[in-house]
RNA sequence: GGGCGCGUAGUUCAGCGGUCAGAACGCGCGGUUCACAUCCGCGAAGUCGCUGGUUCGAUUCCAGCCGCGCCCACCA
């Protein structure tokens, strides 16, 4: 086969997907560079440093390609500060994530028969330490491959020693300061994963249970009692009252008399509680502090004890009475028997309701009351609405405040316990035998006897901390706190923030709330949102789908800056995008192209000398010379103005516009005769516009455009003696050449409209037609030889025979073989129907007096030059109807 | 129950108070000369969800409706 030849060809024929791994050595040089702290040079200091920290990566396994979009966007942003001279850090780390790390860790010594409390916590924790120790270099070694610009001398983990030290200092400021409290609370319980859950973490699923209607019967023995509803029968045992809403007046007559919990025999009161829906069930409700949370609350305000017959594991406790012993499931069977013998069960029917689980496991989440540490929101929450309010933090997309205040309006406090055992262990020392809480002093060591009774028998709290009380602290942990540091001076607040709008409230608020407590500052000056990367056809990514694309896959597959390209283009700030292999595809023919241009200008240059890659030509230049430094500013111009916005899908898309259609499509097309003949201003404009498209594209494709400048430079050094195009400068621009942009934009419609009548007239591509113009001579003469090239003919000045076709007012013919004169004038009554028609809008809209009193004049001055230009295009039109029949 | 977003070409999406609404992919037609078949050229293709309103002018702003998705909430 032809192609499968052409592949097969040496040197021109590779790819740069391919060949996407050759310019390592570049990369690598510059990474030993960096890391031997040569990025930060002393002149910089006084430069306001442009900060990203990386949204730290869960190690829980490989990169997925959310953090390939989130990461490659940072990147893109870093790159073309740095170009633009900021001092940039973009500090690198990964997340030691705690119950997902934990639950992966379990489910792979399950694999193996084992689980953790057979282990023991110190050989788990060791295990856990393996696979972090397994899995982040690899996770580093991923984010070096996808070319992102981290500063690795900085590298950071939640679990570093200073990190640890860091949640101790954190933990023991909050608690001095009030901030941390243990409580006796309704919590999250996950009978699995034996811990506790914050309220966040909930994740609410469709499920069809039954719904049993039971009748309680009043204490004193009148009447036939009260009826409620309930999913959990079981934890009848548990009530200690029912209530109904204090308006409805069908039981206003029943508050305040007793009735009496079957099986477990317990009288209890009927209340009134506006948290009752009268339109649900029977309009009254069992009220079980002790196992579910609205009840907990109803208990809370009616001081009704709390009666708990779940334990942790799932069973019922002795308090259970009769159903002790049982596991939850046994339990509920049992008691709906005990209820039918009774006679007490007065309806069974199903019911599709929403039940919580954890986010990270399938087991319905069991209500407990449990006590556990939890962080008070009353005096954090506040200035940290403040600092969004105000402006201090901006969040990109603006939408996205909404959603923002909407929670922080109404945050509730936090628990930050978990039973868990990897993570952060509380630093809080319990005193058996007197039960003091003992937190001690910032730099004291671990407590060893009890500050209230001096016993010796003293225990550190077994559990740890909620991985998002890390996290909460990243800007300024990773910066060195609680020491004063110059990296905290210098870098803190950061500049951008930018995640998912999943983690909006797990990290992002609670980042700006400890941001101000420890720092009394913001932790960065603007929040952008991401949305989520989707596969082809708008799934969700999920491990258990497994629809989950891997980045590392596309590297290999299409190359890194092909990657890079296909996840940031077509991507609205905010909005949720998808991945899939055209795309990706698409990306890697740009980067192919980018290649293949680069190498063009590049053996043009061979054997050049004194060429200088960043100095711009002003001199002799010809129409397509200016029209290309004109377009290249506009897309540099445009570019900055997108990055500004954080728009990078938008850069993306105009680096492809600019790069292929305009400097490869055209410029590249119209230079090639001067190139061949070595002319030194068309070499080295060539090198120029080079050298700028590879600047303006570095930060979406670092790894060609890298490699492309260092042989481009190699021919045609810098002037300002750039060792890497990553550091090199962002390109001036100089004002738009609005003349250059007319005429060469007529020569290409000249051009495009003499292929367009060749292909509908079916002439065939290797012959050379004759074409003629009529008008615009002094603007296309001096482009003859370019237009006869580009559009295979020989061109003539004047009337002449040929099909006609009108573009900005010049008739422009080519003449056919076969003088096929009714097809031409089909063409022109076309073109002449459609001017008349736009003729007569333009007419209409001019009349209208209310349009010319009005609009705004530029609008009007503007719409009566149309026209203008309408009117010739129509009399032009007429006249070469008139020649043709 | 509250909040947010989306609905534009066959597909994925841009865009916008003022030409004839754009791109890419796909589709159709035609092309093997020295950067590139991962390429080049040309073409067809849209009631901008529906209905009102504001306006000289609405795909764009506003309201309602229809359809889809997401988030929050104590649906027993």
């Amino acid at each position: 086969m032809a192609i499968a030849d052409k592949r097969e060809a040496p040197a021109s024929a590779l790819t740069f997907a391919e060949k996407n791994f050759l310019p390592a050595a570049v990369e690598q040089d510059l990474y030993a560079w960096w890391e031997s702290g040569g990025f930060f040079q002393p002149s910089e200091e006084k430069e306001r440093p442009f900060t990203i920290i990386l949204p730290p990566p869960n190690v829980t396994g490989d990169l997925h390609v959310g953090h390939g979009f989130t990461f490659t966007q940072e990147d893109i942003l870093v790159r073309w500060h740095r170009m633009e001279g900021a001092p940039t850090l973009f500090l690198p780390g990964s997340d030691h994530a705690g119950i997902a790390a934990h639950i992966v860790v379990e489910r792979e010594l399950a694999k193996e028969g084992l689980d953790r409390f057979s282990l023991g916590r110190e050989r788990f924790v060791e295990e856990m330490w393996k696979w972090m120790e397994h899995y982040k270099p690899r996770m580093y070694a991923q984010m070096r491959a996808m070319g992102w610009s981290l500063d690795w001398t900085r590298t950071a983990f939640t679990m570093d020693p200073d990190k640890q030290r860091a949640v101790r200092t954190h933990f023991i400021r909050l608690y001095r300061g009030g901030h941390l409290y243990r409580a006796d609370r309704i919590v999250h319980w996950c009978v699995t994963d034996q811990t506790t859950y914050s309220d966040l973490e909930v994740e609410h699923v469709e499920r069809t249970d039954t719904l049993w209607t039971v009748r309680y019967p009043f204490a004193d023995g009148s009447g036939p009692g009260i009826r409620i509803a309930t999913t959990r029968p079981e934890t009848i045992v548990a009530d200690v009252a029912v209530a109904v809403h204090p308006d409805d007046k069908r039981w206003t007559a029943l508050i305040g008399r007793e009735v009496i919990v079957p099986v477990i025999e317990r009288r209890v009161p009927i209340i009134a509680d506006e948290a009752i829906d009268p339109a649900f069930g029977t309009g009254a409700l069992k009220v079980t502090p002790g196992h579910d949370a609205t009840d907990f609350e109803i208990g809370r305000r009616h001081r009704l004890p709390i009666i708990s017959v779940v334990d942790t594991r799932g069973r019922m406790t002795p308090a259970a009475g009769a159903l002790a012993g049982l596991t939850r499931e046994e339990a509920r069977a049992d008691m709906v028997k005990r209820l039918k013998r009774l006679g007490l069960l007065e309806k069974e029917e199903p019911l599709t309701h929403s039940v919580g689980r954890h986010d990270r496991c399938s087991t319905i989440d069991e209500p407990l009351v449990l006590k556990q540490w939890w962080c008070s929101m009353e005096r954090l929450a506040p200035p940290a609405i403040d600092a969004v309010r105000s402006g201090r933090v901006r969040i990109v997309p603006e939408r996205f405040e909404k959603t923002y205040f909407q929670w922080m309006d109404n945050i509730r406090d936090w628990n930050i316990s978990r039973q868990i055992w990897w993570g952060h262990q509380i630093p809080a020392w319990h005193c058996r035998d007197c039960s003091e809480v003992i937190v001690p002093d910032e730099d004291a060591p671990d407590p060893t006897r009890c500050t209230r009774c001096d016993s010796t028998d003293v225990q550190q709290d077994p559990d740890v901390l909620d991985t998002w009380f890390s996290s909460a602290l990243w800007p300024h942990t990773t910066l060195g706190w609680p020491a004063d540091t110059a990296d905290l001076r210098r870098f803190y607040p950061t500049s951008v923030l930018n995640t998912a709008y999943e983690i909006l409230f797990f990290w992002v608020a609670r980042m700006i709330m400890m941001g101000l407590q420890n720092m009394h500052d913001v932790p960065f000056r603007v929040v952008f949102v991401n949305g989520i990367v989707r596969v082809a056809g708008g799934e969700k990514m999920s491990k258990t789908k497994g629809n989950v694309v891997d980045p590392m896959q596309m590297v290999r597959d299409f190359g890194a800056d092909a990657t890079r390209f296909g996840l940031i283009t077509g991507v609205a700030p905010g909005a949720d995008s998808q991945i899939s292999a055209v795309k990706l595809e698409h990306a890697r023919n740009l980067v192919n192209k980018v290649w293949n241009a680069g190498r063009f200008v590049l053996a043009a240059l061979d054997g050049t000398a004194g060429l200088v890659a960043d100095e711009r030509p002003s001199a002799e230049l010809s129409l397509a010379d200016r029209w290309i430094l004109s377009r290249s500013d506009a897309a540099i111009r445009d570019a900055r103005n997108h990055l500004a916005r954080f728009d990078t899908g938008e850069y993306a898309a105009l680096c492809e516009r600019f790069f292929w259609s305009e400097f490869a499509d055209w410029y590249v097309e119209a230079a090639k005769p001067q190139a061949r003949a070595r002319d030194r201003r068309t070499l080295q404009l060539l090198a120029y516009v080079l050298d700028r498209s590879l600047r303006l594209l570095h930060p979406i494709m670092p790894y060609v455009t890298e490699t492309l400048a260092q042989q481009l430079w190699r021919k045609a050094p810098p002037s300002d003696g750039a060792k890497a195009l990553m550091l090199a400068a962002w390109p001036a621009t100089g004002t738009a050449d609005r003349d250059a942009e007319e005429r060469f934009g007529l020569v290409m419609d000249v051009v495009r409209a003499i292929r367009n009548i060749r292909q509908d007239q079916g002439i065939d591509p290797s012959d050379t037609v004759d074409a003629s113009v009529d008008g615009g001579r002094d603007a296309l003469e001096s482009q003859q030889p370019l237009v006869e090239r580009l559009a295979g003919c020989r061109l003539t000045f004047g009337a002449a025979d040929g099909m006609a076709t009108v573009i900005r007012g010049i008739t422009v013919r080519v003449r056919i073989a076969r003088g096929d004169a009714a097809a031409a004038r089909a063409r022109l009554e076309k073109e002449l129907a459609d001017a008349r028609e736009q003729l007569r809008r333009s007419r209409e809209l001019l009349g209208l007096e209310s349009f010319t009193a009005k609009a705004p004049p530029e609008i009007v001055a503007k719409e009566r030059a149309r026209l203008a230009e309408r009117e010739a295009q129509v009399r032009k039109l007429e006249a070469d109807l008139r020649r043709a029949s």
